[in-house]
DNA sequence: GTCTATAATACGATAGAC
DNA sequence: GTCTATCGTATTATAGAC
């Protein structure tokens, strides 16, 4: 085989395309840590997925801790991008609270794995790196839809946080849970898209149930 | 000091009890493997946690797997026999959904960090271990109760196993949360028992005003 | 039943060639 | 920008004394 020939059987990722390199780290990263968290996850397995040495790893991103703190950063450069492109205020609450239960689903379903990456900060690193992040983003579009919602009375009263909370759980333990799960009901792959849909829906019927104000 | 001064000392946890030292290095091992999962977790750490070698660690469970193993399957023990103590079916649907929302939480509240347990083993074994353990007591009793309320006429009609998601994950991810989310409100302790009361209050009535059937 | 000492390996990080 | 080779240390596990 040709050099040339070899150069094209690798164009999936061009050799020294530093951008595309970072991207291949970052996303193999992210597999890693979100499964293993800080302390678990290997350097090595890391370069493997990523195609690269584990020399590449460092020259990138110096440290194991450097590349933790990238991997944590990108989630939130995302979404808030995504509610950027979004005017909550436009909208009646109920249908800013729906919008907002469809990004978090879709988003979480288009990373299933990503919120572990959470809950391994959360839980070994007690959050440490969780503030830096400036993750709250999602957490104040949803409070400020919340307030509202109750001010003109189309939600009944409500404990703000805990509200909150209990949205985010519905929408995200789902995913979190899945693999375990899988061994309750191994025939329902709880990823596919029509499980997807199914949740979405039941999600929404179940909050607005929960949270609407009765006469 | 003498010898027998030496002894007294020592009374918490008196020399060569077999049972005493197993307890202790279960319960330092479940820490650590919350906080860091299979991987993650250093048998040097659970030793000086549990104040044993980690040659006795060895000497007790062989291996980090089977120390592992024991973690997992030590709550799921409790849970049943907590579980097996209450007849749901002498009560209303809603009385013993209420029942079991309650000793979901209590239970979590006891073990804050024991949710991380499974999430550990479901994103980093694909929860190779969770079906070994036996795990369903709770999801069964739910999903009985559930069905129950439905056929009677108490509850409006629901996607069973989604629903049970929803239970769950209300009560259980404001556990799994409370390291991070003490970073946006840090004056709050979500772990004291005022806290969990309002907690607990506040899910039973955003569950039942999700599920309840209404004229 | 518990310890000390140590073997054997796994892992993060760096140096230097290309 | 990426690789190979390697250093130093951390970590699991075992052997053998008490």
């Amino acid at each position: 085989m040709s050099r040339l020939g070899k150069r094209a059987a690798k164009s999936v990722r061009p050799v020294r395309d530093a951008a595309a390199t970072q991207q291949q780290i970052l996303d193999a990263a992210e597999q890693e840590f979100a499964h293993h968290g800080l302390k678990g996850a290997r350097m090595s397995a890391i370069a493997q997925v990523a195609q690269v040495t584990s020399a590449t790893l460092h020259y990138y991103f110096e440290n194991k801790e450097n590349l933790y703190k990238a991997v944590l950063q990108r989630p939130v450069d995302e979404v808030q991008e995504i509610l950027a492109q979004h005017d909550f205020d436009a909208l009646s609450p109920e249908e800013a609270l729906k919008q907002i239960i469809r990004i978090a689903i879709s988003n979480e379903a288009a990373n299933p794995q990503r919120q572990m990456l959470w809950f391994q900060e959360s839980s070994q690193n007690q959050g440490a790196y969780f503030k830096e992040c400036n993750v709250l983003t999602l957490h104040e579009y949803l409070l400020k839809v919340l307030e509202r919602g109750m001010k003109d009375g189309s939600f009944r009263p409500l404990k703000p946080f805990l509200t909150l909370t209990y949205i985010l759980s519905i929408c995200l333990f789902y995913f979190t849970v899945h693999e375990n799960w899988r061994h309750l009901t191994p025939e329902i792959d709880r990823l596919s898209p029509e499980m997807i849909e199914e949740h979405t829906k039941e999600a929404i019927a179940f909050i607005w149930a929960a949270i609407q104000q009765r006469d």
